[in-house]
DNA sequence: TGTTAAATAAGAATGATTCCTTTTTAGGAG
DNA sequence: CTCCTAAAAAGGAATCATTCTTATTTAACA
């Protein structure tokens, strides 16, 4: 999905365009990788000194709603934000470290036995499938990655 | 894993049996859902009046390390967490409601092309595959679900 | 160009989790 | 059985991500 289209979907929802906005957006497509809330606004209040936390959390949360986002749980006690893919529905390697994703074009539920869900009369919401580890770069490098928690 | 091999794996690693600790393993033993420390500090606090909160943290951490739980995020910033399963490695489906879940034989990275992700250089450290959504009993009851974000 | 609902900034509030300090205790040694 | 000590617990303070509140600004339509 290109930046004009993730604005007009905005905007056809009822939701106004204003330059932080975009900038979020369009830092987001930037990086095409997972980003705190943090990471953003660090990115962004050079532009804009006074800027808001608040709004990096008030529209990273809308985008998500609006299936723009996708959020992910390093274990970390963060959220991480990355555009979605608009080709269909993929799933990525995380880096633990530095944050990087590649994509995966597999999906578990593909493999899945839905009768057996169906049995159970299970209604499906949602689901989660992320492999985390060390991307090429990071692997050779020392230092503790920013999300492990094990000692 | 029974409550005795548990315990003397905590034992074997160094960590002294305590009543609050036996407690806790054994709640989850018989609850045998994803819960909550609040939950899990709630059930046993009759018991034990003046347990601290700290104490249930304390000894989640030291028992997902020690890989006898796992931790799950179904969004809503609380962390849960069940015992893990003995017999090798499974999945689960996640009422968003009420917490309970139930297994499945299934892990996606048995399906997984690992040549790709040798290729890519990536070190697989975990992973998460949960689905989420509402056990039969939950699906035909009414009200808002704990963890529901979306408006 | 004026109006108004929506968005923002700033900072306070919340809530889960962790940290700190003091007290208690499990469990091995004698 | 008693002592000793490191580990654990309690209690409460601190932290940190996230959300809420209020006053101010602004996008966008009429």
């Amino acid at each position: 999905m290109k930046l004009q289209e993730i604005l007009a979907k905005l905007k056809d929802c009822g939701y106004k365009i204003t330059p932080q906005r975009q900038e979020i957006v369009s830092l987001l497509m930037r990086e095409n990788r997972h980003m705190t809330v943090e990471d953003i606004y660090g990115k962004i209040a050079d532009r804009y000194p006074n800027l808001s936390l608040d709004t990096v959390y008030r529209n990273v949360g809308i985008l998500e709603r609006l299936n723009i986002l996708t959020k992910s749980d390093f274990g970390d006690g963060k959220g991480r934000y990355r555009i979605k893919e608009s080709d269909g529905h993929r799933h990525h390697l995380i880096c633990l470290k530095c944050g990087c994703s590649e994509e995966m074009d597999f999906c578990p539920l593909d493999y899945i036995d839905h009768r057996e869900i169906k049995d159970k009369n299970f209604s499906i919401k949602k689901h989660n499938f992320e492999i985390f580890g060390y991307c090429s770069e990071c692997v050779q490098k020392e230092g503790q990655p920013v999300a492990e928690r094990n000692k």
